[in-house]
DNA sequence: TGCAAAATTAATGTCAGACAATTAAAGTTT
DNA sequence: AAACTTTAATTGTCTGACATTAATTTTGCA
C-alpha cells in the first residue's frame, strides 16, 4: 500500500516515502515526535540538507509540523479537516484550470453531488445553515454586485446547504467540487435577468430546505442545474460567435 | 485568494507560498520553466538551500516537476486526474484514520455520495464498466477470501459504478470518499450469511446499472446501506459487549 | 530558602561553497 | 555525414558553519 508511487530516484523523495508510509500505516503516530535531522540523517546515511528537503515535502502535505528551540524537533500532524479541506480545495481548482474540463461536466459533478445532500440536509440543518443561506441571499440580491462578489455569494448558499447536511466528511469532501466551480462560474458575465432567475431558485431551495421538505429541495437544485447549464451554452455560444464575426 | 494560509515564518514556506500563488493566478502557466535555482535564489535574496526547500514542498503537491541536465530545471505541472486522485486518497483516508470519525459518518457520506452518481451511471455506463462490476462481484463470491479480500473487491465494484458515470470529475471526488472506506470496512469481521447479503445487494446494483434503471440502482444503494450500517453496528456492539466481559 | 537572571543545550533555520551526476548542445575528428 | 568528445548549464548531494529559538539548568542575590 504506498501512498505515493514516487519512482523518482532521488534520495529525498525515498525517504519522504518512506516516513510518509511509516505515518500512514501507523508506525507513528499521531504527536509523536520523529527523529532529529541530525539522527534521521545519520539513520538514512544522507546529509542533514537532503532529510530537509524530504521533511520540507511531508510538511507541504501536512503531515508534520516542526517546532524549533530545545525539545522541538518534526511531530506527526493530526491532520485537521480544515487542513484537508483548504488543500483538497487548491487541487481541484487547479485540476479544474489545468485540464480543459468542460463547464458542462464540472457543472454536472458538483449540481450531482449536491443533490446527494439534499436529503440530509432538509432533515438535519439548523437555523443558523439556514441563517447562512438567507445571508447568501441578500449578497446575490445586492444592487451594483460584481459577477466576482456574486459568484462568492453563490459558493456560501451552497456551502451553507452542504454543511447542514452535518456530515463532516460530506462536507469536506464536497468543499472542493463547490469552490473549485467558481473560477469556471467567473467566465459568465450574468446579466440581471440571469441573476433574478438563479436568485429565485436559491430561495426556492432555502424554502424547501427549512420546510425539511428533501423532495422540494432536490428538484431546486436540477432546475438550478438546468438553468444554469443553459446560461453556460448561451454565453459561450454568443463568444464563440463574436470570435467567428472577428475574423 | 491566497491558496493555503501559510503564516509560518520560515523563508522556505513564504517564497513556495509566492511562487504557488503565482501558477494559482495563471503567471505560470503549464510546462513553463521556472528560473534556475540559482536566480530563484538571487531573486529572493536567499541560499540556494532555501529555494530548493520551497521547490520540494511544492513538487510534494505535483505543482512542478525538475529535470536534471542543461535544459533541466523547474516546470510547471499539469495536474493530472490520476495525480489529484492520489493525493485525495492519502488525505482522505488519513482524515479518516486521525479523526475518529464514526463509520457511521464515513459510510452515511460514502453512500449519498454513490447514490448521486447512479442516475449517471444508468444513462452512460458502457460494457467495461459492467464488466468490472461482474469481476468484482465474481471476486467476492471466491471461497476462502480475507477479509482484506472481500474489501478490495468491494472498493473495486464501486469505483466501476462511479466510474460509468463517465464524468471524471465526478471520478475523481469520489475516489478518496470510496477508498478511504476501506481502512474502516477492514475493521469489520465478515461472516459467510453477511457476505452473501452484500454480494446479492451487488447483484442487484449491478442488474439495475446494466438495465439503465436509475431508480432501482439507487434503492439498491439505500438497501446496501442501511445492512451495511446494521452490521457495522452488530459487530461494533458485540466486540464492546467483550470488552466489557474481559473486565 | 526562594526567585529571578544568566548560561547551557538541543533543536531547527539559513548560509556559503564545493563536488557529483545528468543532459543537451556545440565542437572535433575520421 | 556520422560518430565521438568536449563544454556548459542545471539539479542533486555533501560538509561545515553560524543564527535563531526555546526549554532546562545553573548561578547569583536578596
Amino acid at each position: 500500500m504506498n501512498s505515493t508511487p514516487e519512482t523518482a530516484s532521488d534520495l529525498s523523495s525515498h525517504i519522504a516515502a518512506n516516513i510518509r508510509d511509516a505515518i500512514i500505516k501507523g508506525v507513528l503516530i499521531v504527536d509523536e515526535r520523529l527523529p532529529s535531522e541530525a539522527e534521521l540523517s545519520a539513520q538514512f546515511n544522507v546529509s542533514r540538507a537532503t532529510v530537509r528537503e524530504a521533511l520540507k515535502r511531508l510538511a507541504a502535505q501536512s503531515l508534520i509540523r516542526t517546532q524549533r528551540g530545545a525539545t522541538g524537533g518534526a511531530f506527526v500532524n493530526r491532520i485537521s479537516f480544515e487542513a484537508a479541506q483548504t488543500q483538497q480545495i487548491t487541487t481541484s481548482t487547479l485540476l479544474l484550470s489545468m485540464n480543459d474540463v468542460s463547464f458542462e461536466t464540472a457543472c454536472e459533478a458538483r449540481f450531482a453531488l449536491e443533490r446527494a445532500c439534499a436529503p440530509l440536509s432538509a432533515a438535519r440543518r439548523q437555523d443558523h445553515h439556514l441563517d447562512a443561506m438567507q445571508n447568501a441571499l441578500a449578497a446575490q440580491s445586492a444592487p451594483d454586485l460584481s459577477d466576482a462578489g456574486f459568484c462568492a455569494a453563490d459558493v456560501a448558499f451552497h456551502r451553507a446547504l452542504v454543511d447542514g447536511a452535518c456530515n463532516p466528511v460530506l462536507s469536506y469532501q464536497l468543499a472542493g467540487a463547490v469552490e473549485a466551480m467558481q473560477p469556471l462560474m467567473n467566465m459568465i458575465t450574468f446579466t440581471a435577468w440571469s441573476r433574478d432567475a438563479i436568485v429565485a431558485r436559491h430561495r426556492d431551495i432555502a424554502t424547501a430546505i427549512a420546510a425539511r421538505d428533501a423532495g422540494a429541495a432536490a428538484q431546486g437544485l436540477t432546475l438550478l442545474e438546468e438553468e444554469t447549464q443553459a446560461l453556460a451554452r448561451t454565453v459561450f455560444a454568443r463568444r464563440s460567435k463574436q470570435i467567428d464575426a472577428a475574423r
